[in-house]
Order: structure tokens, then sequence, then C-alpha cells
DNA sequence: TGACAACTACGAAGATCTTCGTATATTGTT
DNA sequence: AACAATATACGAAGATCTTCGTAGTTGTCA
């Protein structure tokens, strides 16, 4: 079984897709505010046929959605990054997640949370 | 600033002379255990003419070492994923982390202690 | 109807990555 | 000295990614 593994470029259109739902590739061009219409239209063409969007040719202007969920291909980019840069180790990531950037103490409770209900599973 | 970005074939040399130290294509190649003896070489050449390892031409058989840190690859690649994959949210990246890996009971008390300390500083 | 704007389709160029064949040099062995 | 084993060096083939030029189609509006 081979990973989903999104390309930069494909990254950033699912993320204006996941962030406005069905979408035109102009409204997805627009949103990304960069580069050429072309190279946008041509990256989407490429995530449909790769089976990651899904096209509605009903209207002239071709409407895109993600057909993945934002969650799940996340998850995925974590394994890929976890093995291959971590050997797998999970609270390896985490440190150098927290190393790098300033969590809002709102967050660090939640994470504090996340990691309480997940020790309770295992007690 | 263009940030290092080693591809899946330069991570897999640099995690192998992290572990043995200096080392030669040979011995690397032994550690992966897999692929073309020339595939490796080549690799570790990229690797030299990029900067990120350091190659000691004394001996017949060149010695490689890594010229860079593990972790402040690391903690790069993290930036990197959480840019183009999490929209800069640490704690989203966490979240999958905790729901995809089990970790041990162990790690989450490290985890656990790791917060602790960065929320005493902005206490 | 004629002209222009907006859209899709197609493909090729340039970059980068991985793989590996081939050439050449050095070392060790018999 | 001859031969086998082991190195490095070099480069090209095949894949994939990104970019963008060009062509053709459809819609709009004066």
């Amino acid at each position: 079984m081979t990973r989903i593994r999104p390309t930069t470029g494909e990254w950033e259109i699912l993320q204006a897709l996941w962030k406005l739902g069905p979408a035109t590739v102009r409204a997805v061009h627009d949103e990304i505010g960069a580069g050429h219409y072309n190279t946008t239209l041509k990256l989407m063409q490429i995530l449909a046929e790769k089976g990651l969007v899904v096209r509605d040719e009903e209207a002239r202007a071709h409407v895109y959605k993600a057909a993945v969920g934002r969650e799940a291909l996340q998850g995925d980019a974590v394994e890929d990054v976890l093995e291959r840069v971590f050997g797998g180790s999970a609270a390896e990531l985490m440190q150098r997640a927290l190393e790098r950037r300033k969590l809002k103490k709102r967050e660090l409770e939640e994470l504090r949370r996340m990691i309480d209900s997940f020790e309770g599973k295992k007690s």
C-alpha cells in the first residue's frame, strides 16, 4: 500500500478547497493569490486524475471539491514524516514541534487534555 | 532563505550516518541493507555537493559524516510540514500524531513534562 | 454578428530525484 | 605479473513536478 503523498503545489490547492468548499479553478486561484492561472488549472486536473479531488463538469467552469478529508490526509502526512524523519518516534516529533513553535496557553492545555485521554485508554 | 529539504533517499543516508558516526559508503550501504551500491554512493556524493555531509578523502574509501545536526534538520522538517500541511498549527499536528501513534506511557509522561516546562515559561 | 473575455485541453520545457551501467583506479592475493 | 575485488567518477535514462505557451470552445455584450 503506497501512501498518498501530495506535492507542495497540491497541498496548496487542497487547503484552498477545504477552506472554500466546492469551488471553481478561478475561485481557488484567487484564494491562493499567486502564480499563473494555468498552473492552478493544471494542478487541479492532476489532482482529479489522482482521485484526490472530484470534478463536476456540469457548468462551463468546472466545480472541484476535495475527495479526501483534511484530517485523514494530515494523518498520512504525519505518518510519513514520522517514518522518514523520526524513525517512528512520535514523542520526538512532538518535542521538535514544541521547541519550534510557541503554543498558546490554551493550546497547551488542550494538548494536555488530549494526552490525559490517551493515557486513560491504556492505564 | 530556502529551507533545506532532504529527499527521501537523502534522509535514509543521513539517518545511517547519525547512527554510525563517520562512515564509508560501504558501511552506510550495509546499514541500509537494500538497493544498489552505486545508488548509495551517488546519493552520498549529492549530499556532499549540497553540503549536508562532509567527506574525508584521505583513504581510498572516503569517509563521510553528517555536516548538520539531527535535531536541527528534524526541526526544519517539522517547520516545513507545519507550514505546508497544517497551516502553522502545531497543536493540530500533535493531535494527528497522537491519534495515529500509540505512545508508551513513559513517552506520554515525558511529553507532559515538556508541556509543563513550556507552560512555565509563559505563566 | 463581431469582438473580446473566460474557460478547458494539451503538451512541452526545465528541474530535480532515483537508479544503475560503464569506465577507471587501487589494493590484495596467488 | 596477472587477476579478482573494491573504490570512485561520470553520465544518462526514466519518473515526477512545476510552469506556462498555445489552441480551441463557449459565453457576453455592444
